[in-house]
DNA sequence: CTGTTAGCGCATTCAC
DNA sequence: GTGAATGCGCTAACAG
């Protein structure tokens, strides 16, 4: 039977106000009834209409999901929809749902914002969109919790993997462990931030220790996937009469695609050339030869950004500009001796 | 600034109930005044509040996702994730939105049915999730709009690909057109349907064709993944001194292992051996050699599934229980000849 | 400590 | 064709 506080309030002799009170933990109700009302509403079943507390709450337990597809990066990119599945673990062990923000609400189009409001949602979790988006740069302007991860919005939080440590373990790797002269870089389209920040600590690196910086030793692929790896690859061995000795790769796709043309330009790898990747994807310990990279930690990061923004809804509500770095660790296989 | 319809209503010099009508399409609104109200709805922006419109029209224009980590496929799973963003996509092109079904709210347990008519969800989608769980029964049992993919559950909607024509293109094409004569199978876990049928699917062939049946032929692989595929092929491989002609397997992910295994093996593929796979994988045109392969068509599977669910919701809202075969095709790549 | 009451914003009668 | 009244189920403020 459906019931609502009024039943459960006559079937108990007391007032919806007090079962309200039991329920939402506020005000003053003696510990005996609190104990009887949460007994009975656990036999019975009972579980508050959503619709009419948020109605009256103004808010949803809800947190709504900025998973753009103007980058056609959908749910199948294998990375984001990790995170986002270890986020929605979390969350929903501590209470919250996940709703996907849309524009369009029926007929009317309307902004991330707009949407938020209509939902009464709790917080947001940015897993994909563009830093420069104006629905995205509304919703950090606002008053609401944010948080984001994989791109940097000024005023909220994010959390992102150490880049920056990841690409300092490889080339220490490379330049110390290995000892290795000539590193390359093959990097994904700059205009991605992660990408970006790879690219500038491989060139401080370069720079900071002395190192030779060869214009030619690096290349750009013009995508993300398997074959711009191969195209770029290509470009770099034919740009090259003498190879580097190493190539550090901005992804795990790209990656796989560099050492598909390595193949078929009969260069050996590790031997001739070594290959460390980025994200550590589920097929990269699978691949011929198997590929030494730098892997994400996609549960820490999903969790870490849930831990952040319940914490935001429940507490403080401050919206505050911090960058919480995940650590990256590099995963030694075949392709790097 | 926030509006409700009154706010819209006194600024027109209207009455909330006109507002109301010509907003739902109910009731008798001149054509004039219609159109006025459309006009100043548009130009405020103004969209009615979710919450207040849910508690009184008891429907949401939300559609519940199962996606049940019981079976721990997450979102990281590509084809599910696939199927469910192209779901999602059509979905919110027809206005709807996509919430995921959870068991729990805040403190309360509750079945998938009870958080439905909660969140007064509209219908619900079965992405990932048992056929003989007792909340995915219990759904197809009460009267709320279903579809599932995948898995097949008595009363219900179910949109899944032609497993049976896959294996039937397959093997026409290896006997007829290549005119092999043994072919093995590395099926997947027979306890998952799919890989069930598509097993089933073989046998048939080979019986009706009076094709010999070798034991040592049929191998099952002990999960889902790349291992399992290596493992598998290893036995096959160890408990057959003459090797069969061809290889069918169960799925991409298994036949990539398959493949990795036979060059452990130095076993030429296709030269000695040729293989075909199931699922069409991003990855299965990458591999050296790339692999032949059914092609799952996970567009058209979202959104048929999305096409049957919607149409149940805004019309008959009859359940019924039909089985959606969306056609496959065979690709053919380096692995056959 | 408990009961009463007034909305939250909208949709739906039923009058007009 | 339009407006006023009522209630959806709940919370919060106030009385008692």
């Amino acid at each position: 039977m459906k019931r609502t506080i009024y039943h459960i309030a006559t079937e108990l002799g007391l007032s919806p106000g007090t079962i309200s009170k039991v329920i939402n933990k506020t005000g003053n109700v003696s510990e005996e009834t609190r104990k009887r009302v949460l007994d009975y509403i656990k036999e019975v079943g009972y579980v508050p209409a959503t619709s009419a507390r948020m109605l009256k709450s103004k808010r949803s337990y809800t947190i709504g999901v900025v998973f753009s597809e103007d980058l056609k990066i959908g749910l199948e990119h294998s990375f984001f929809a990790s995170i986002l599945q270890n986020f929605k673990s979390y969350v929903e062990k501590e209470g919250y749902e996940l709703s996907f923000i849309v524009t369009q609400l029926g007929e009317h189009k309307m902004s991330y914002y707009e949407w938020c409001m209509n939902k009464k949602v709790d917080g947001v979790f940015i897993v994909v969109g563009e830093a420069n988006d104006d629905g995205i740069i509304e919703l950090a302007n606002k008053n609401i919790p944010c948080v984001s991860t994989d791109i940097v919005i000024p005023g909220i939080t994010s959390v992102i993997s150490d880049n920056e440590d990841g690409i300092i373990q490889s080339l220490d790797y490379l330049f110390k462990d290995r000892s290795l002269s000539d590193v390359a870089i093959i990097t994904g389209p700059l205009k991605s931030r992660s990408f970006y920040i790879r690219y500038q600590t491989y060139m401080n690196y370069l720079k900071t220790n002395k190192l030779p910086i060869k214009k030619s030793y690096i290349v750009e692929a013009e995508s993300f996937g398997f074959t711009s790896g191969v195209n770029a690859a290509n470009k770099l061995i034919e740009e090259n009469p003498v190879l580097p000795k190493a190539i550090l790769v901005g992804s795990d796709d790209i990656a796989l695609g560099v050492l598909k043309s390595l193949k078929e330009h009969q260069i050996k790898v590790p031997d001739d050339i070594e290959i460390i990747g980025f994200d550590d994807i589920p097929f990269a310990k699978h691949f011929t030869p198997s590929l030494t990279t730098v892997k994400q930690d996609k549960v820490m990061i999903g969790e870490t950004a849930a831990k952040a923004l319940i914490n935001m809804i429940e507490h403080s509500n401050q919206k505050q500009e911090i960058l919480i770095k995940v650590p990256v660790s590099l995963i030694l296989r075949e392709s790097t001796k």
